[in-house]
DNA sequence: CGCGGAATGT
DNA sequence: ACATTCCGCG
């Protein structure tokens, strides 16, 4: 079908190695594994090269700013050879999210939207807790079936390159919670969920996780095996993007890890090693894993929630990523190709109403001089999955990315930019209200607190109405509905609280 | 710009 | 399910 688009797959190498499934869809996907629009916006936000395009907005964990939506649109077109794409339909896509609760529009600022990460982190914590010492929040985020993904392929483990390094080792023993029990039903299952929340969740998960692990025996379920590893890795050196969620470590990576994600829940040690303000994330070529520093963590999810609550969303939701990789590439089209493919994978599409606007084939723009290439050398390691839109992988020609990165010295406009928040790794913002308590020593604790609580949980009417109201509408939420609630925002940001999550919601922007 | 319904495609 | 495409509305 498409021609020339699917074909993708990273054949060559070593064969079969691949992403693990769940890095395409954990879940999500239908059976197929095509990229999603969410998994490709984390793609490019990991990386530096598209930094003028899209980037990750400070001030907020997990808000991302599209500074160039003609690109973005350009790029995923490209990605899923949709030539005609644009910011338009890009942005319908986004919206749809939003009852998805993977993102967020953070109103105010234009093109600028927000990733609910909670549940996506999730995952993370039951390790990290394994008693650990008490650092474990109670509440996280649940991570239902999160998890459910975890396996991967027995790919050949990348073979002796990659060998493990002593920084990681591979969790062979930790139980990957492959899928809950109630998995199944869990997904749609919503309802019942929402009352327990993340912290059920959570419990449940780390429960089913440890049961699992003693079961390990494979196979217990007969859907899936479970051969996880999560391998740890080693902690990223240093971010650039002290914002991002994750952050992107500069390092080329070693390569090595290999797809493989790993485990936030590296974090046992959170603040020996590092301190990643965020998780990180490695933009190995393949594939990115981000770990999460409870810390950091904790700020997250804080300020997630209150934007959740901001924004009336309920913080269930994320779709369960264990470790958030990078897919791979998915089209084959090499960067620039359009210029080299004129043709059109896809047609014009007619339109319904065989209205034919053509547009015309902007993009086909010819030229789009590549430029540089970016990292060259590194361990080779890892064939196949590198590209990803921009194919990094070869040198020669590609770099889709004609327009500003290359030619003007992407590093420095955007640094610019950072310059000033390069300060330093240190926390993600740190969030002004936290109105529970202590937020200075414990990591965390507290801020999950509030947020799982079932018990008091300020927004308990309103789950209420969730549950009553057909999914369709409990789905629907405005953003921006609420009138004077946004005005408000000035004094404290989130007040989730006593008289209600309300408003409040962009407080952020006026920043 | 941004939203979301509706139809359509894969 | 997850987009893609159109489109009217604010």
């Amino acid at each position: 079908m498409k021609a020339g688009c699917s074909i993708v797959e990273k054949p060559e190498g070593g064969g079969g190695y691949q992403f693990p499934d769940w890095a395409y869809k954990t879940e999500s996907s239908p059976g197929s594994r095509q990229i999603q629009l969410w998994h490709f916006i984390l793609e490019l936000l990991q990386k530096e090269e598209f930094r003028h395009v899209i980037a990750w907005q400070q001030g907020e964990y997990g808000e991302f700013v599209i500074k160039d939506p003609d690109e973005v649109a350009r790029l995923w077109g490209r990605r899923k050879c949709k030539p005609q794409m644009n910011y338009d339909k890009l942005s319908r896509a986004l919206r749809y999210y939003y009852n998805k609760r993977i993102l967020h529009k953070t109103k105010g600022k234009r093109f600028t939207y927000k990733f609910n990460f909670n549940k996506l982190v999730m995952p993370n914590y039951p390790f990290i807790n394994i008693r650990s010492n008490g650092v474990v929040p109670q509440s996280a985020p649940p991570v239902p079936t999160a998890s459910s993904r975890f396996h991967f392929p027995p790919l050949e483990t990348h073979s002796p390159t990659s060998d493990v390094q002593p920084g990681r080792f591979s969790a062979s023993s930790l139980p990957a919670s492959g899928q809950e029990p109630s998995n199944g039903t869990d997904r749609k299952v919503e309802l019942s969920e929402l009352e327990d929340g993340p912290a059920a969740d959570w419990r449940r998960g780390v429960d089913l996780l440890s049961s699992r692990n003693a079961v390990s025996g494979g196979l217990g379920h007969p859907k899936r095996k479970p051969d996880i590893m999560l391998p740890l890795f080693t902690r990223p050196g240093i971010y650039p993007d002290p914002h991002s969620p994750f952050a992107v470590s500069p390092i080329p990576s070693r390569g090595g890890v290999l797809n493989v994600p790993i485990s936030p829940a590296l974090s046992l040690t959170p603040t020996i090693f590092s301190y990643s303000p965020s998780p990180g994330l490695s933009p190995f070529t393949s594939s990115s894993c981000f770990s999460f520093n409870p810390e950091e963590m904790k700020h997250y999810l804080h300020s997630q929630a209150c934007s959740v609550f901001n924004y009336h969303l309920s913080p269930r939701t994320f779709p369960r990523y264990p470790g958030l990789m990078v897919p791979p590439l998915q089209c084959q089209m090499h960067p620039e190709e359009s210029a080299q493919f004129s043709i059109k994978l896809q047609p014009p599409p007619v339109g319904r109403k065989n209205r034919e606007r053509v547009e015309s084939s902007e993009e086909a723009a010819p030229v789009t001089v590549p430029t540089l290439a970016p990292v060259p050398p590194r361990i080779k390691v890892e064939p196949a999955p590198e590209k990803d839109p921009e194919s990094l992988r070869q040198p020669a020609r590609e770099k889709e990315e004609p327009s500003q990165d290359e030619g003007t010295v992407p590093s420095r406009t955007t640094e610019e930019e950072k310059g000033t928040i390069f300060v330093r790794p240190a926390a993600p913002p740190v969030w002004p209200s936290v109105p529970i308590s202590t937020p200075g020593e414990e990591p965390l604790e507290v801020t999950e607190d509030s947020e799982d609580r079932p018990g008091k949980e300020p927004s308990a009417p309103e789950k209420k109405e969730d549950a009553v109201m057909p999914p369709k509408l409990r789905l629907k939420r405005r953003w921006n509905d609420d009138p004077g609630a946004r005005e408000l925002s000035k004094n404290g940001k989130f007040l989730w609280n006593g008289s209600g999550p309300r408003g409040l919601a962009t407080a952020a922007a006026d920043a």
